[in-house]
DNA sequence: TTGTAAATGCAATATATTTGCATTTACATA
DNA sequence: TATGTAAATGCAAATATATTGCATTTACAA
């Protein structure tokens, strides 16, 4: 992981100073991982994926996702579990809905949709000024399906 | 409110019968309550109509509602705040979308969607078992965006 | 009528998230 | 390069939210 920070190091300083934000050890660090995760993240396991590399407040990573999404760096939605997911969307790329296992609490993501949903949902919510469209599955994952 | 909860006592009581609840004075009272709503309800929310009545705990809506989601007497999904959302459903009736308000948390249904998400949405989710599905936008409301 | 399991209320506990504040840091600019 | 300033950080404390334990009450079947 240290590396890839290294090697990422530019892409992350530029993306957070056009942000406004300091490009600090955490800041960047946090960058690094919700830009190369594979699915969305929580508090819980953005900290522990933090302290692989080096010690960081959990205060801190609070506040910097809080920071991250204000600035629209960041997707943040709810889990079913009652914590905010937080998921890094490529400029120009499409939503797609989300699975959240009820037993192990992780969040996949799913295929994107066939049609433009933002459209298609919005219209029923008319008179609503509408931010953000999610798709959440829930049920039991592959993994906890096969435990004891 | 409460002519309406006499009025309907017998069909209440019938309910919590058939799915071995106790008819008490929480436990029709919330089930009435859930079934006249107009839209999803929080614990607070739920506490609130409740006192108008009669004096009920807190913990015993927490209680009760956790009990109506394992007896499968009412749906759960958890809102945008992290409060979890409940709502009766009719035998046989359709799934529908939700809108929340970012600032009031208010919980809107919007209309049911033209085509089967069950089939549709699970296809992407193939090796997971799927529970619920849930469509949920978020800005703000019409009431809330006619504020100062 | 009465035995028993379920339901309830209250207090205490556990957990998650936010806030206050002193200190440190990044970074613009002198 | 030095330095002033606002942002960022960590720690402790406060707040908010949800759960648990336990004694008491209640519904309801036998």
């Amino acid at each position: 992981m240290s590396i890839m920070v290294c090697m990422h190091s530019e892409d992350i300083k530029e993306e957070l100073r056009e942000k406004g934000i300091k490009n600090t050890r955490a800041k960047s660090l946090l960058l690094h991982i919700l830009k190369n995760a594979e699915a969305p993240m929580d508090v819980n396991n953005l900290h522990a994926e933090c302290q692989k590399e080096t010690s960081v407040n959990l205060v801190t990573v609070y506040r910097t996702l809080q920071q991250f999404h204000e600035k629209a760096l960041v997707e943040e939605f709810m889990g079913k579990d009652g914590a905010n997911q937080y998921e890094y969307i490529p400029e120009g790329s499409i939503a797609h809905p989300h699975f959240q296992c009820e037993k192990c609490n992780k969040v996949i993501c799913l295929e994107e949709l066939g049609f433009d949903d933002a459209l298609y949902f919005s219209n029923r919510a008319k008179h609503h000024k509408i931010n953000s469209i999610h798709i959440m599955l829930n049920g039991v994952c592959e993994e906890c399906l096969s435990l004891p």
